[in-house]
DNA sequence: TTCGTTGCAAACATTTTGCAGTTTC
DNA sequence: GAAACTGCAAAATGTTTGCAACGAA
């Protein structure tokens, strides 16, 4: 009994901007950008397609920062480096993301689905 | 300007319990284990000293599990494997840590302190 | 006696949910 | 017209905090 998915201005939107940005961004920050668009817009509905694309695996969580989950469009594993002062997410791309493999395919007797890679330090601007 | 710690019974228990078990527990767990040794105890306390753990280096934070934090008083980096079903968080011993020295110890200008490695999956025992 | 620590409950912040109205098909 | 989608506000959840009482030095 799945229940047919209809069109929806705004669910498109949340997708478009979650592609178009490479912030890893939280859903406030999502619906922050849309607001001035869709001024009707709640952020109820960010939540709920958020987690609708997650379920449907267009979407992952990179990490929680701050207390807040970070998103991504980006859903093939990559590592992320997260700045622990001011929050930033940033992607790592020059890492060979055959680390995954890392011969854990099956951990006590549980099967791993993916692996998540996430270094934590303070970025450049955080540097002073 | 800094206080002068004094001794407390619940904080030593409290840390006492999280360095006793490998259950990667949060702060609900523990106050629910040493309830009932401390009548008295309160949730407060347990973030309160957790918090300060944390920040004297004594614990860390492995990750947000279903919207809960999951403390360790390993403190040593290392792989864990998380169940993305019953949220059970487990060490990872048979890797080589020399993974998180990775050649990754900048990153765009910015310094990397650690490296996080979470392998996702299904534990044994959800797996059925 | 001083000042860190705690219980308690209120405050907070993020995320979820129920419901009535709206939009898509 | 039926069913999905949304705004809104209330609820749920995890964590933090203010304050008066308590406990360690």
């Amino acid at each position: 009994m799945k229940s047919a998915r209809k069109y929806s201005r705004k669910r498109e939107a949340i997708l478009k901007t979650l592609r178009s940005t490479k912030s890893h961004p939280s859903a406030e920050w999502i619906y922050a950008k849309l607001k001035p668009l869709f001024p009707d817009l709640s952020l109820g509905t960010v939540y709920r397609n958020l987690s609708l694309f997650r379920n449907e695996g267009l979407v992952t969580s990179v990490a929680t920062v701050k207390g807040q989950e970070r998103f991504d469009a980006q859903v093939h594993p990559h590592p992320h480096f997260i700045c622990d002062l001011c929050g930033k997410v940033m992607d790592i791309d020059a890492l060979p993301d055959s680390i995954p493999a890392l011969g854990v395919d099956d951990f006590a007797g549980g099967d791993v689905e993916y692996c998540e890679i996430l270094f934590h330090g303070k970025c450049k601007d955080c540097k002073q």
